[in-house]
DNA sequence: TTCAGATCAGGAATGGTTATTGATCGACTT
DNA sequence: AAGTCGATCAATAACCATTCCTGATCTGAA
């Protein structure tokens, strides 16, 4: 999404693009993975010290709201949040609560036939997929050769 | 599953099939839906009065790890437990909270497909979906004719 | 029956998130 | 440039689902 686009949704929406809205935006774009509010905020204020953790959940909150970043909350872990907005696959790992992305898997016409099989308006869909990241994995593996 | 197999279940993990835990296995048939522990813990109160919400939710953490019952967590609202432990599809109504599931839509080769294309190793799967129900729906529509 | 370990009730504590409040900012007018 | 009004902010308190802790109670094996 570009600058401009960005600047968009936010006129759209009502709301305006102001410097910690923006600081909390790039703090997503540099850890390019899936933090949550927690890890946004310390990104945040390494440049701009006087943020508040409110102040950074609120900020995600407009995001959200306003389309512009995406959320998923696995239970047993902070929400995390994310710049692809797009219906994907994300695993977290059990163990160590590290997110990624599952490449090259889509969920294909599953949510077409869902609308189809449900008198809800859908509004939203959400994958979540729980396993053991291969670094843990190769603990385990370890832990367990020396019993 | 049988009562048989319930408690075969308990006994393989360790566990004992105790009032209580039968108390909560209970509340969950009775209630059909998809109930928080807070429903569980006042369903079990009315046959019970001496449990604690703490009980319940110890119960049910029991339940769900010897795979007897299982759980989804919807952002902005307590987890929901079920006795259905196949993987399926529930939606959740973000104006009232209800949660029903969406019957005749499989996941596929979905589980398969992620699995060829992650390194973790996939413990469980979750689909999540959000809409706006029937009844909500209906309510919105008379309040939009009112302006 | 007796004993050891599992389980329980009750309540305090935790932790992520939201609400509140007074201060500050920023766009627009004059 | 100064004034004005509503939006936004920082800081902190509050919230609420859930977990933890403690001493009491129960259960099942010997």
């Amino acid at each position: 999404m570009t600058e401009q686009e960005i600047r968009d949704q936010f006129r759209q929406a009502g709301y305006t693009l102001t410097s910690q809205r923006r600081a909390v935006l790039e703090a997503l774009k540099d850890s390019k993975g899936h933090p949550s509010a927690e890890d946004v905020y310390l990104t945040v204020k390494r440049k701009n010290p006087r943020v508040a953790l409110g102040t950074v959940y609120q900020a995600l909150s407009v995001l959200e709201e306003i389309g512009v970043i995406g959320s998923k909350h696995w239970s047993e872990s902070p929400t995390r949040y994310d710049l692809n907005i797009e219906p994907h696959l994300d695993i977290r790992c059990v163990k160590c609560g590290e997110v990624s992305e599952i490449p090259g898997v889509g969920l294909g016409d599953l949510e077409s036939r869902l609308r189809e099989n449900t008198a809800y308006e859908v509004t939203n869909t959400m994958m979540l997929v729980e396993g053991v990241c291969p670094a843990c994995r190769k603990k385990d593996k370890e832990r367990a050769k020396l019993l």
